[in-house]
DNA sequence: TGTCCCAATTGATCTGGGTCAAGGTTATTC
DNA sequence: GAATAACCTTGACCCAGATCAATTGGGACA
């Protein structure tokens, strides 16, 4: 029982069941006994990956691309409810329906897994079953962090905390650890941005004009970010801590 | 295996680890393991159980009373995350810092677990830690279940989803099911509804006047309150479905 | 090189819910 | 049963963010 190093072993193909995803050790038994279960599939952009209310026949993890889960009321109000990053899993072992919608932002490849065998295989394997337990509980408290956010926090402390989040996630660090300067592209459009706070796009814009103007970011093009100092943001943020949104 | 009648076998006492809580089977094997590292304490109203960022030595669940997390910031701005009623799990196997504050409203007795034991204990006994799983995706659902309350819905349709989610765990029903008149005691204050609900204490009394004027609820005192029809609150709420904050 | 299209910005105006302030209701205590 | 203290309600006014409406910018394609 290894702990599993940056490059994986060929054996272990690059299935995310083999690294952060699922398991965090790297024997190679189950490897066999996930072939014929496990496959990989594409989505394009906008595509719709899962419906709310539909019977989900795989779990899986994203390769790469960006996903968004989303809840819809009848009237046309939607609120994004996660953001799915390569290594994010998806699905709910043990349930039949899904909860909310899934949709590719950009074009997603999925490693997958058929649900049944899958959950077969997480009874059987404790530590699988331990290891979905620890990133339910992170994304839970990722969730309730995100309440606080959208209940309590301005228009432009809302921004400020979705940058922060995705800096910390997405970015390329340019400087020195948590609280130097980092570069990324915002994989959300102003509307998705804005159904992740809350807020209209027009507020979002004029938010983002605000904190351009007032030098905590730098814009290039319109999705090119840079944040010359991440704890300048993380003020503007309200977050006293290092927060964590999806950690 | 059986699954748990209401009626608990004596031997099993009342600890919740062998109703809802935790494990839905009922032999009696455990109960041993468990004794020594189970005890209970109560709580009075408005204590404070856990202080966000300690060092959690327990797990465990609510006997009975009403608690809730909250979090909080520097400048006072609270939300608050979770309702949690009795048989509601607390805490997080494998996490050593508490995210949130968890606060009695009412005076509550909890049956608690060390937590290392207890942890033991989930690494040998799969089911519990299947069990936690389940739970912990559930509470997950209502978490982002209410992240659409807090950042698409008016004021009017926050209250409306309140009380039918408290109708919905705690009422008393009165009639057939679950679109008959319901009845029962508001567990909170108007200035903790307004936490839940990303508002201020006046609009929820505001609205809780509105809401009765037009007939959808009856109040007797401040608290006590029944619900004449169900399908109107959930219309009122916005909730096409079910919907499902807690179950 | 233009034109089509979609994302984004910016302006003008409106409004739901916040803020501030003044009572009213119960419950508790002595 | 009067005094005190929570808790709640209601009113008047205000403002952050929504809504409605142009306009701009930039990439793909012919």
């Amino acid at each position: 029982m290894n702990t599993h190093a940056q490059n994986v072993p060929s054996a272990c193909g690059d299935c995310p069941i083999r690294h952060r995803a699922v398991c965090s050790h790297c024997d190679h038994d189950e490897l066999l006994e996930l072939e014929g279960i496990k496959f990989y599939r594409t989505f394009e952009a906008g595509q719709t990956i899962i419906w709310s209310g539909d019977m989900m026949s795989f779990v899986g993890s994203v390769v790469s691309g960006i996903a968004t889960l989303t809840q819809t009321m009848e009237d046309g109000r939607t609120q994004m409810v996660g953001l799915l990053l390569p290594s994010d899993f998806v699905g709910r072992p043990g349930r039949d329906g899904a909860a909310y919608n899934v949709v590719a932002t950009t074009d997603v490849v999925m490693c997958c897994f058929r649900k049944k065998p899958f959950e077969e295989l997480m009874m059987r394997t404790p530590h699988i079953a331990h290891r979905l337990l620890q990133m339910t509980l992170d994304e839970l408290d990722a969730a309730r962090e995100w309440m606080l956010v959208l209940g309590r926090k301005t228009a432009r402390e809302k921004i400020a905390s979705l940058l922060s989040i995705i800096a910390r996630r997405d970015a390329s660090v340019s400087a020195k650890g948590a609280t130097g300067s980092k570069t990324f592209d915002l994989p959300l459009t102003r509307e998705a941005m804005a159904d992740y706070l809350g807020l209209t796009l027009e507020t979002v814009s004029r938010q983002i004009s605000a904190l351009r103007k007032d030098s905590v970011i730098q814009l290039e093009g319109k999705r090119h970010v840079t944040i010359p100092d991440m704890r300048r943001l993380m003020d503007e943020a309200g977050d006293d801590s290092d927060g964590g949104f999806l950690n």
